[in-house]
RNA sequence: GCUCCCGUAGUCUAGUCCGGUCAAGGAUCCGUGGCCUUCGACCACGAAACGCGGGUUCGAAUCCCGCCGGGAGCACCA
């Protein structure tokens, strides 16, 4: 109908009556099946019925073109800050430069963004080895690799030509009254200051004459600004926090708009992706390289991400990590890249996960389900199956027959080309405290092998008690997760809030080896952190997802 | 408070620039059934959305105005 009324102007003005005929036809078409309808369509010599929509790999999730990108030219950066272990937070940069990257045939730098910070974040010469560690993981390998802190000569003479454009000076306001003012929009007496003078005074914080925290350079922009952020905002300041690769070498140092103003230039970056809590650093290096009379690159946005269970603060993790309450920048609590990746969560899956937000503006929370969805897609056809029942109690069977002295399970319920293993199968069995508390008293069936009676009364903490065998007959009873008892394995599993549950494991586990995955049936999927080790040490596994 | 950004199912996302084929597509989650000796996977079916109010138009998720809601920035951190 539409295309009718777009075609012929003439028809507008009778829109309901052609409303009228064409639903008459639509009618008379819908009546039709798929068949006859498409020789209808032939018959008139129109296009070929259209295929259903289809949805793209990344769920259809949108990256626009890069404004002026061409291919082979563009040159994109990440910008970690070493204070830290990657964290999925930090994915979305990760990932969506690297998605460019490729899409453009471009280069990826990254640069340590290693300015002193503050005293509640600190630069740390471990984080260097730990991020470079973490991009590994993360299979996303930069083309260069850049140190801010190398760089900090290559500001000074910028900060001159801004002084000398006249777009700086130097205030000595302490920290409170500068915000104070800046509130306010109130302009300190410093602001008028001349270009010799502001020469003299940065030559001054460059001599050491000034103690930290009483002199800054500010950029001269607007203090009645309509964006109080925006006003006068500063571009170096003084720091004598200990640098762990240039120590004390430098007491001026740049503030991060003034820093990327200069190596967004100086680098050859072409486009510059962030999130949008930092767009007013792009309104800052434009007002420099206005000022400077040079042109910078491209700046592009998405929106806040949040992972609903990741809330985890970043400086908590780090508290909780040198305190020794975590077990390390992999302990599922931090949500750190490596910890997904101790979890078995494949980066793949992180990557799918992230792409699946495209470059949206929208500020999300998205549950990690979606992330576990990803990964069972990826893992699921190729892990193995075993048994695992935690808080077990040991139960007997009486009458068990002889002869049944194991069982042949599949690796995989799906895909017999996995394989079988052979479990030992009883008359000694666990099974979980849960479990037998929940079918006292009733017949159960011991998954994929016999029939039990569970007597009636359990004790609440006796290890074990005795059951009698009852049949072999497939019968649509409760089918309860066991492990055989001998040669059963004693496993920690380490949850992804940190705790720990002990259970006993089938006896194929006795061979795992650190970095195999499974999936321990009705509990999720699992990866192993260290083998068996008798005579105290359980397998270890690391919970992954359902 | 000021500045900027964003509002499509429970949650993400496509569609919005260039109004009609969108009685809105996909994913996930949820429900039911199947397969069936996993609470996993797979298959089938189902439930579920254009923030609100005006306006323009034959026709608005799409354009205009107003409102409401959410987020971010307002550090001598990054």
């Amino acid at each position: 109908m539409a295309r009718l009324l777009s075609q012929d102007a003439s028809l507008r003005s009778s829109a309901s009556e052609v409303r009228a005929e064409a639903d008459r036809v639509v009618a008379e078409i819908g009546a039709l099946d798929a068949r006859a309808r498409a020789d209808a369509l032939a018959a008139l010599g129109g296009p070929e019925a259209r295929a259903p929509r289809a949805a793209s790999a990344d769920h259809g999730a949108e990256f626009p073109d890069l404004p002026g990108a061409r291919s082979g030219e563009v040159v994109l950066r990440l910008a970690p800050f070493p204070s830290g272990a990657l964290h999925i937070g930090h994915a979305r940069m990760i990932y969506a430069n690297d998605h460019y990257r490729k899409q453009y045939a471009g280069r990826l730098l990254l640069v340590f963004d290693d300015t002193p910070g503050s005293e509640e974040k600190k630069v740390e010469s471990e984080f260097y080895d730990i991020i470079r560690g973490d991009l590994d993981l993360a299979q996303v390998r930069p083309d260069a690799v850049y140190y801010k802190s190398d760089r900090v000569g290559a500001f000074y003479p910028w900060a001159l030509r801004t002084i000398e454009a006249g777009g700086a000076y130097v205030c000595h306001c302490p920290a409170d009254l500068l915000r104070a003012n800046r509130a306010a929009g109130r302009a300190c007496a410093e602001r008028d200051q001349a270009v010799q003078e502001t020469m003299r005074e940065w030559n001054r914080m460059l001599a050491g004459e000034y103690a930290v925290g009483s002199a800054v350079l500010r950029l001269r922009t607007d203090m009645q600004d309509p964006d109080p952020a925006f006003r006068d905002r500063i571009l170096f300041r003084l720091s004598n926090l200990d640098h762990p690769r240039v120590g004390h070498r430098y007491r001026v140092w740049p503030m991060l708009e003034f820093s990327w103003a200069v190596d967004d230039l100086e680098l050859g970056i072409t486009h510059v992706l962030r999130g949008k809590d930092l767009v007013i650093e792009d309104r800052m290096e434009r007002f420099l390289w206005d000022l400077w009379k040079v042109k910078g690159p491209e700046f592009v946005h998405w929106g806040i991400l949040r992972i609903r269970e990741a809330k985890v603060a970043k400086s908590k993790a780090y508290r909780e990590v040198k305190s020794g309450v975590f077990d390390g920048w992999d302990d599922p609590r931090t949500w750190s890249l490596r910890s997904l990746d101790r979890r078995g969560i494949t980066s793949e899956a992180v990557r799918a996960f992230i792409l699946s937000f495209g470059m949206s503006l929208s500020d999300i929370e998205v549950p990690a389900e979606s992330l576990y969805s990803e990964n069972r897609k990826l893992i699921d056809a190729t892990t193995m199956r075993r048994s695992f029942v935690a808080d077990p109690v040991e139960v007997t069977v009486s009458g068990w027959p002889a002869g049944i002295e194991s069982a042949e399970l599949p690796n995989h319920p799906d895909r017999p080309e996995l394989g079988t293993r052979t479990v030992p199968a009883g008359p000694r069995f666990y099974l979980a405290r849960k479990d037998v508390g929940a079918h006292a008293g009733e017949e159960v069936r011991l998954k994929d092998l016999a029939n039990i009676r569970l007597p009636p009364d359990i004790p609440e903490s006796s290890g074990r008690l005795s059951a009698e065998f009852t049949s072999r007959e497939n019968k649509r009873i409760p089918r309860l997760q066991w492990v055989g008892a001998t040669n059963a394995v004693p496993v920690d599993l380490l949850g992804i809030e940190g705790e720990h549950t002990r259970g006993m494991g089938e006896a194929a586990l006795r061979s795992a080896t650190p970095r195999q995955r499974f999936q321990f049936e009705r509990v999720g999927f699992v990866r192993l952190d260290r083998g068996y080790a008798p005579p105290d040490l359980p397998v270890r596994v690391v919970y992954g997802h359902p």
